[in-house]
DNA sequence: AGCGATACGACAATCCATGTCGCTGGTCAC
DNA sequence: GTGACCAGCGACATGGATTGTCGTATCGCT
């Protein structure tokens, strides 16, 4: 777009090429890269670019320990071009309190320099209204939140280079059965962040079958020197679908029928199970019936098992097999455990 | 910071100060808030930055309807001022893919342009890699995903400019007892978004108590003409606690004890249900015993009654109760449907 | 030691950003 | 309608800032 010589905006373009912290870059890629953007200038002009003006202006750092001096920002500079609204700053604060339960720390910390940004905008409206935001804005988690679990924030790096860039990865991997440290290569063929755990998909070695490696569970790791192996057609849904994450237990959809309390009714008309669900009031009673057609997996079951009493499952037959099976169970062992140390 | 006449930085200051489109700034107001930030400059100068040096570079766009020309930015851009990384980009995937199901479109769709520009810059790696991203990338929500009730945009932009700017609210409200449309002035003390609910907390008319408003049930939003009436000490953390939301039964923390199953042993061993809880392996079964002191809420309730067969509560005494309770009616409801209709 | 690459100071030429002035077109008040 | 006022715009002269060049210094590699 802006080809020739226009000074204020080669800046802009040089600070949106300039990475943070972590990583860095040479003054010549730099170079190279305005070149490639139809800045036509001279080497002495960008070094005076980032020592002269830049630098006096933004936490711009210079690594002068080798001789193409490398240049980054500083960790936590971050500068939201549209300037922030009232409305996207409160979504950044809310976001900030879901992910606080979804994503392990150092990941979500990633997006800190934002939220940080976020919260002191928020901050420069105290001024005129007292409104004391911080107090004011909750998250609350949907379903019991476990803490995620902790994980580095350079082993994260390292990873999402890897599985992006299409790089193997060198780990050392604490497998299930515990206290086991084992070195493996890894080939990164995709990445599942569930509940709060984040899991790699990967081929492990020489072996062909895909496994599932929990990120805070790899203990180190390096790009290999071998070349990633892709698997043929990899294709995330479809490996998820087919359950292999002993999510579905089956690939279809199943039809599930219910009657619910009004309470569950109305959760469910503000909430719905799914865009088409119908709930049908019954004749004799305030409660209401439920027909919708949901995946066949245990999500849904423990979210319909959650629900207890309040829900009463008609179809499909497994799940209330199962449910049934479930509530027996606790009450026998309950009722054993009474026998022993009756209160 | 940046006192002087020094151009370029300028510029950048304008683009900071510049909304994206629902909103716009008047070019006299840029020139008071440049003077502020230490621009001293004439206008002439401004005129001509906006239009003949920004527009030409950004989709800058002037409303010369009103006199006193206002300047936004097209809705969907967006900037990242320290360039992007492969692992930060991973994480605003992620963080899109979890927000869907937790917040209303209207909502996480002001972050849009962010996760855009994530895209974007993954797609660009494409070429050395043939890495495919968006195909090997999930989130797979906590608990079972509800759909979040929809609702525009607008009407989030009022809401959040209402509690965050201390302004009162006129609206038109859809109230539980269906069908009724009844306007009123809400005063806007908190706001909680809880599952995939989006609720406001504020006194209505001249009332002194607090109550919830889904946004969603919200039809029509203005700011009304009289000032905000505040609550004098108003902590939304304690009003939570208090048990406010029907969430919390006791506002102190209760000792849970349990059996739980070797899946459920290695699930909590990765995702804590809280950062001091105690797994001791059981003498004479494969079963371990878990100690945690949890919040008294319904969540961790529900989060117990899922886990079904897999867990055995031994304390706080309230929730055996309701477990076994529970479990009873679900069986004589189940005994009752089947001897109605054998299978 | 020598070569190549990069950083940096100095300087002159040029380019461009700035304030000023005068005109235009719109809005508002009377 | 009309006059006052305000913002936008084109033109222009000026002064300051940006640019390439050159020479020198420093570092790393062979």
């Amino acid at each position: 777009m802006a080809d020739s010589r226009d000074t204020p905006f080669r800046y802009l373009t040089l600070l949106q090429l300039i990475p943070r912290h972590p990583h860095k870059i040479a003054t010549t890629t730099l170079l190279e890269k305005l070149n490639e953007r139809g800045y036509r200038i001279d080497m002495r002009s960008l070094q005076r670019d980032l020592r002269d003006k830049l630098a006096l202006h933004f936490p711009l750092v210079c690594d002068d320990s080798e001789r193409p001096y490398r240049w980054y920002f500083d960790r936590d500079f971050h500068c939201n071009l549209p300037a922030l609204d009232t409305a996207s700053a409160l979504t950044l604060v809310l976001t900030e309190e879901y992910l606080k339960g979804l994503l392990p720390p150092a990941v979500a910390g990633r997006l800190d320099p934002q939220f940080r940004a976020a919260r002191q905008w928020l901050n420069g409206l105290e001024g005129n209204g007292i409104s004391q935001w911080s107090r004011r804005v909750r998250a609350i988690p949907n379903g019991k939140a476990l803490l995620p679990a902790p994980l580095n924030d350079e082993l994260w790096q390292v990873v999402a280079q890897a599985l992006l860039e299409g790089k193997a990865l060198e780990v050392r991997y604490l497998s299930r059965s515990r206290g086991e440290e084992k070195p493996m290569t890894l080939h990164p063929q995709g990445l599942v962040s569930r509940h709060s755990v984040t899991y790699l998909l990967a081929m492990a070695n020489d072996y062909d079958d895909i496994r599932h490696f929990a990120l805070h569970r790899i203990r180190a790791a390096s790009f290999a020197s071998q070349p990633l192996r892709q698997m043929a057609a990899f294709d995330l849904d479809d490996y998820i679908k087919a359950g292999a994450f002993g999510y579905r237990q089956s690939p279809d959809d199943v039809t599930l029928r219910a009657r619910v309390s009004p309470q569950v009714a109305w959760l469910l008309s503000e909430t719905p199970l799914t865009r088409e669900q119908c709930l049908t009031p019954e004749p004799d009673s305030d409660w209401q019936r439920l027909d919708a057609q949901v995946p066949d997996d245990q999500q849904t079951l423990w979210w319909l098992m959650g629900m207890g009493a309040n829900i009463e499952v008609l179809a499909p037959s497994h799940w209330c097999d199962e449910i049934y099976r479930n509530a027996q169970q606790v009450i026998q062992r309950m009722d054993a455990a009474y026998a022993v140390a009756p209160s």
